[in-house]
DNA sequence: CGAATATCTGTAATATTATCACAATGCAAC
DNA sequence: GTTGCATTGTGATAATATTACAGATATTCG
């Protein structure tokens, strides 16, 4: 039997969604944010797996929820939660997954399936090693890093032995 | 005045350009590879500069030399170029850098400039760290490695303090 | 050589991802 | 309550990327 992507990261997944939802709740209070009803959702949507979702896919549960038609609504609510930090962009597949790490500003990195599109966050500082230096050599004042680890997870070889 | 893009790698570029295609030209000879045409001033093209180009930047250039009218054609020879090492895709960017790295096989980061698309090429093995031994807990077979260092360069930095 | 095979190119259409512009609405401060 | 600012609604469009299939070119092998 396959594991799913909720399996292979081994947790409470509700307790998992409810911290985020909490931690999100106490950010707007703190920041004086609007957690408006889309925004929400998208967080909410966002957390009921360790699935990337692309843009679209996030906009077809807002119309089925009639939350919104048109692209911009999904992508204003992803800009928002990305913004503050409650939703990470994966560059690899352009998609957007729900921050799981309690530590409000970090340098995050993923574990990503190119297949089944599941995430799983790690941290890594790149910021002190020979890549830092490296930027520092060529005049790069680093604002952001993007490390994304791709492969294949075990249900999907299982599945699918060829390429995909 | 501004610091170009060359002149940040601080290097002989020509020595740069001749060195890649030459290259190119081994890899071609020894695996049995047609570089075509389009293949060919593709990687010419992007070796001009270490700025990374899109797929339709480097599609203008080929309809302005007669080389073909059709995204297709830009993407084909990207393809192609990104299968043989010759070319690596930033992510941050949706763009396009020649490989600037003798080493046939090996993990690339990049340290990129979110203003003017330099890149800088640099690499890092994330094979024996911390994250690998993430990848193997979640059953992760890595296969590929996305690492981008993004800001600003000082160029523009001084440019436009403002955010950009 | 010449047919068989594989690769590459040309062309059209379309899919996917993302943003802009502007009007209307809601919310908060004064 | 009206001023000011953030958010939403709506339409259009921009930017990035792929599929499908026919025709051309190169390579292999009898």
């Amino acid at each position: 039997m396959p594991m799913t992507a909720a399996a292979a990261h081994d947790h409470d997944h509700d307790a998992c969604i409810d911290r985020t939802l909490s931690r999100a709740a106490d950010l707007a209070a703190a920041r004086g944010l609007r957690l408006t009803r889309a925004r929400q959702r998208a967080l909410e949507i966002l957390l009921e797996s360790h699935i990337a979702l692309g843009a679209y896919d996030l906009l077809d549960r807002f119309r089925a929820e009639g939350l919104g038609e048109r692209p911009v609504i999904a992508y204003r609510a992803l800009a928002f939660l990305q913004k503050h930090g409650l939703v990470h962009r994966i560059e690899g597949l352009n998609a957007f997954v729900a921050c799981t790490h309690p530590d409000p500003s970090h340098r995050p990195a993923f574990i990503v399936c190119r297949s089944c599109r599941m995430v799983s966050e790690a941290h890594i500082d790149l910021g002190s090693g020979v890549l830092a230096q490296s930027a520092a050599k060529v005049g790069i004042a680093v604002e952001r890093t993007v490390v994304e680890v791709m492969g294949l997870c075990e249900g999907c070889r299982e599945g699918q032995d060829h390429v995909d």
